[in-house]
DNA sequence: TTGAAACTTGGAACGATTCCAATTCTCTTT
DNA sequence: AAAGAGAATTGGAATCGTTCCAAGTTTCAA
């Protein structure tokens, strides 16, 4: 159900940076937002050729860069892992599941976000922050959440 | 503090873990000691060479494989990165220079670590936890020029 | 409308890593 | 010390994710 109209973000920001708004860029920017998980790019080639079956693996390699460029996605990566991309803009952790292969999102406080930056000797500037952990959850004796 | 015979650390170690102590494994784990950055597989592979000219490419896989899993080295990521091994086992974060390409250790107070588990939900279980920062050094007195 | 620049494409190329089958080594048991 | 089993090593092939490239297509500004 993403009807319509996020294009005005996306064609805004895309211009900002120099770039052009493309039906390409759009679609995979859309199916980034559909699905808040953090595909990979493969994934989203599969995704994005329901709706546009001619696109190529390059050209959403493409969309990839320009959409990160823009800062309407990010990227995360982890060990031995091909990269994935995440549309949450806020400032968040991940949590990797080695056992079912999920990357959850986790909230950082404000505060610790503070902290985080100040255990930076001054003499470096951090562009970006990446904090993750790895691991497995444990399985409650309750049902699982079924929210993927 | 890189004395001689730190082998009996690395036999007990391998051993722990199922693992036999090799020629190749100590080499590599000296190698790895002796300077204390961020070498890629291919790095090692180079220094190592220098010792043990016959060793292959394939072996420093095995052998670093060998070295994470019994926890004596650990792996670094960055995006779009080689994979680097750290023999510092004491917790810590990386900062990536992105203008030198070096990656520097920066500690993590006790306190904030605890703070940093204190975040996840209490389904997940962190085998490990990793920070790391992005950016470039300022250069302190010289031309300031802290753009690219 | 037109030209330049940006975008897209498929396939080749690339770098990092893993896999494989054959050989060599190491440890344990005699 | 010899032998056997299992582990480690090897070089090369294979794989995976990603980038590069040259040619064709689209878009925007003038």
């Amino acid at each position: 159900m993403i009807s319509e109209t996020p294009n005005t973000t996306l064609t805004q920001r895309l211009t900002d940076s120099g770039l052009r708004s493309t039906p390409h860029r759009e679609v995979v920017y859309q199916v980034i937002l559909a699905k808040r998980d953090h595909p990979t790019a493969e994934e989203v080639f599969d995704r994005v050729k329901a709706q546009m079956p001619a696109i190529s693996l390059a050209t959403v390699y493409n969309c990839l860069v320009a959409l990160v460029q823009c800062g309407l996605i990010k990227q995360v990566n982890f060990v031995r892992e091909p990269t994935r991309y995440c549309p949450n803009l806020h400032e968040h952790a991940h949590f990797h599941d080695e056992t079912t292969g999920e990357i959850h999102d986790i909230d950082i406080p404000a505060d610790l976000m503070a902290r985080l930056r100040s255990i930076l000797p001054s003499v470096y500037t951090a562009l970006s922050i990446d904090l993750s952990f790895r691991g497995s959850a444990r399985s409650p004796s309750t049902q699982p959440d079924p929210h993927d």
